[in-house]
DNA sequence: GTAGAAGTTGACGCAACGGCAAAGTCAAGG
DNA sequence: CCTTGACTTTGCCGTTGCGTCAACTTCTAC
């Protein structure tokens, strides 16, 4: 079923003329505009708005949620990570009524307030920064060729690894020589194999600087990557952290 | 001690372009400064700024929070509703959370969405409004006189009702004789009555418009005064507010 | 047809800073 | 004393995300 604007705004508690400028900027563009030039919203619309006010609850700038909102493929995993993200905002404010209590029972004492007490009145101030959630977001999609190209063979990660992996694993093998030719990860030979891998990966999905640095540090950073990086070679995983992070540096914006 | 502009910032997370906002619009203004045009902090500061702070948190614009931080006369018990505000913030964050729980239960269950449904999606997004929390504020230090003339006497409610409260226990006669006589509230006379409790009120406190609704509103609201009235004419209470609303609206601003 | 509600677009103003420039002050080292 | 770099000042401009308002069109009920 379709609503009109008036009845997303009352539903939402969002003016009408912000849902206006919302579609005005692209960020939640109604299901149709009928011919007498109304907006229509349908529930696919209801939920982007959802996400839209999570994010901007916690913060974040119209451009921050525009990307997070625009490049997400699997809804039930974003949902899930703003979930989380909430629960981390609730926990922020509850140390922050902490921070309160011990306020009052240090002015109660009537103790004299040195630099390091006063340091602690400000704790929890320091709320989760637009760039923080933006790169964590990044980096979850970075993972989601991954995780959509497991899916696709409907199997485990060691399933994957045996199978499409083969591929990937002659790009590691060409890197291991590398390791071995005494290359640093900054050498143009290194990051050729390197440009390979961001080639493959286009298949799927086409990262920016960021994201793929993340991807960079998820393959280091991740129990499932690496293991099994370290059973082929145990230098190769941070090789591999420093080599794409150049690639990513030098060839990507 | 005193701190720099910069120590503070850095304490605090806020920039000292904004500590020299907060002090050109006399939000936050420094203990001293110095000959040499610099500005330094005392503890004094550091407190009000963390009250800013957390309004600032809370969503309040810098004018509500300079009418909350100013009006205040007993730290601990604005510390003390800061706190509470925190911890409702701090739950709403949860029902939130639990907002969005539900809707991945919804989304993952494929059930079409009806109008209904659809408005629990934005559970929680309303936010503690600005007006709210200052009326609370105003209506808390509204209240505030009433204590302080209470604590004068150093003892309970009753002990205030019984002494001090003679004086105000007249106009409530009076205004009783009004009721009896079948005037409005909005009457002349009655309002000429309600002057009266506004010059008396006007020793300890000068409320505005919204501020002396505010009184009108606990008065009627609150267990402790609205026993008194009860006790002494069934239809003191409601008269009372609406007198004391007529009174506010017409003559304060 | 009329009136009022609902919706549109466009433009302006506001709040709360962040960034930057120009200039002054301070402290340490030569 | 001079120099340098860190620290501080004031003033000004721009940004972001709306809220408000005006002028106009569309819809609905009487």
């Amino acid at each position: 079923m379709a609503w009109s604007i008036a009845q997303v705004a009352r539903m939402s508690k969002v003016t009408s003329r912000t849902l206006r400028h919302y579609d005005d900027i692209g960020l939640l563009p109604p299901a149709r505009v009928g011919d007498n030039g109304y907006r229509y919203y349908e529930q696919e619309q209801l939920l982007r708005l959802q996400q839209i006010l999570v994010l901007r609850e916690l913060g974040l700038g119209l451009d921050a949620i525009a990307e997070i909102v625009n490049q997400g493929r699997d809804r039930i995993e974003a949902l899930r990570m703003h979930h989380r993200w909430l629960l981390a905002e609730r926990d922020r404010l509850d140390r922050l009524a902490r921070t309160v209590s011990r306020t009052i029972s240090e002015v109660q004492g009537g103790e004299k307030v040195t630099s390091k007490s006063a340091a602690h009145w400000f704790e929890g101030f320091d709320s989760a920064k637009q760039e923080q959630l933006q790169q964590e977001a990044r980096d979850r999609w970075g993972a989601e060729h991954v995780d959509a190209a497991n899916k696709k063979f409907a199997g485990t990660p060691q399933d994957w690894w045996q199978t499409e992996g083969q591929t990937w694993l002659k790009s590691l093998n060409t890197l291991i020589a590398h390791i071995d030719a005494g290359r640093l990860p900054t050498d143009p030979a290194v990051q050729e194999t390197i440009d390979g891998h961001y080639q493959w990966i286009q298949g799927t999905w086409v990262p920016n600087r960021e994201s793929y640095t993340g991807l960079a540090n998820l393959y280091a950073d991740d129990p499932r990557f690496r293991a099994n990086f370290d059973k082929t070679d145990p230098r190769l995983a941070e090789y591999l952290r420093a080599a794409m992070t150049e690639y990513a540096r030098t060839r990507l914006s």
